[in-house]
DNA sequence: TTCCTGACTTTTTTAACAAAACTATCAAAA
DNA sequence: TTTTGATAGTTTTGTTAAAAAAGTCAGGAA
């Protein structure tokens, strides 16, 4: 029995590896549940026996590198001096996760691919890990008098990365479309960190 | 001469008038040619006399009241005593503007137009008057010792500008639009406001 | 019983094309 | 110079058929 709960997962895994490479490479429509099958050398038929469709797949593939990620926060959570510290550490490690992850995003396509709701559910889980890291690397600075206390240090954190998100698109207006170009990125990141810091002068 | 086109004129401002009432309601492309002839009880081949085609007709119309907005903030220029109420200005100005205006915009659809590049232009004007308005604040502020000095004010506000935008954004992920809808904007411009005394204190 | 497949059905995407709606033009009239 | 009806040209919309992909299932192998 567990055995072969073992072996079942073993299989899941190589099959969400399989499936994640092709995402990366091609992104989400154009992915065909015969070529992961192909690269696997099995039957399109036993994806089937793993996982119950293809969106529930690319959501699978999509919350294992979300958890990755949350980890990499979690793990860092509550080790930061200071709330600088802890946003240029966020601002780095969402810069690499786009970067390394970019095509498997499937940007400009994925929103019109209706792919069930689930998909928020991880969004709002890698969220609330920023906001977590970020809201206590916050309140511990309050503690330590560095900064002035605040109502609701969640909804402030909210705010701050709303304002850091916007830095995102204001580098990408004029465009057709609503996400910077690979290309793009790189002037983002040191926007924002230029504008962390004026917002950390602006608690203290 | 002049009286002919002093004709000429009262003419063009009787069409754009109709075609922003026809903009405003319907939005670009469910407004047509024919409707706004309609509503000046003209042919539609008179349109095509005074414009030389609908997108041209859209971007009078746009840069007319793009025209006007400016002029407000031109108007207001080195009449703050803060950077803040300068800023404060911009935004609720800013925000009235969205609002009378939403639908003239047609935000859903019109990136899907493929209207010239004219239509950049205009938004890089407003953009420019913005800027205008509160780098003179900026300036004027750390003249007067107020706040410290920095490298580029220009580079600055548009920072500030971008950061701003993103609480904009911030009021609509998870959606499949790029644009909020019209009940999120009242929520939107109570966090702008909040975040620009961050900005404000950080820049002291 | 669990894992797996080939053959099959259903759904979605694509392409081609006709009809309708709309933009844009123009000769001629006011 | 200003205006229009008629019409030409283009884009959008709707239809249908073929192709491709998703998804199912009866039954075989381990």
């Amino acid at each position: 029995m567990a055995a072969g709960n073992d072996h079942q997962d073993i299989k899941r895994e190589k099959i969400l590896e399989a499936s994640y490479q092709r995402f990366l490479h091609y992104g989400y429509s154009k992915t065909t549940m015969n070529e992961i099958a192909g690269d696997l050398s099995m039957s399109k038929a036993l994806l089937y026996y793993y996982f119950p469709d293809k969106s529930q797949l690319y959501i699978a593939v999509m919350r294992k590198i979300a958890i990755d990620y949350t980890n990499g926060l979690e793990d860092k959570t509550d080790t930061f001096t200071s709330l600088k510290e802890a946003f240029v550490f966020q601002i780095n490690t969402n810069h690499d996760f786009i970067v390394n992850n970019y095509n498997f995003f499937d940007f400009f396509r994925l929103n019109e691919q209706n792919l069930p709701d689930m998909i928020w559910e991880i969004v709002d889980q890698v969220h609330l890990a920023e906001l977590n890291l970020l809201s206590n690397a916050l309140k511990a600075e309050i503690e330590g008098g560095t900064i002035k206390p605040v109502t609701n240090p969640e909804e402030l954190i909210t705010l701050l990365l709303d304002a850091l998100q916007g830095i995102r698109d204001g580098s990408v207006s004029q465009k057709k479309v609503s996400f910077p170009r690979k290309e793009h990125l790189e002037g983002i990141h040191t926007k924002k960190l230029l504008l962390i810091d004026i917002f950390i002068k602006g608690l203290m």
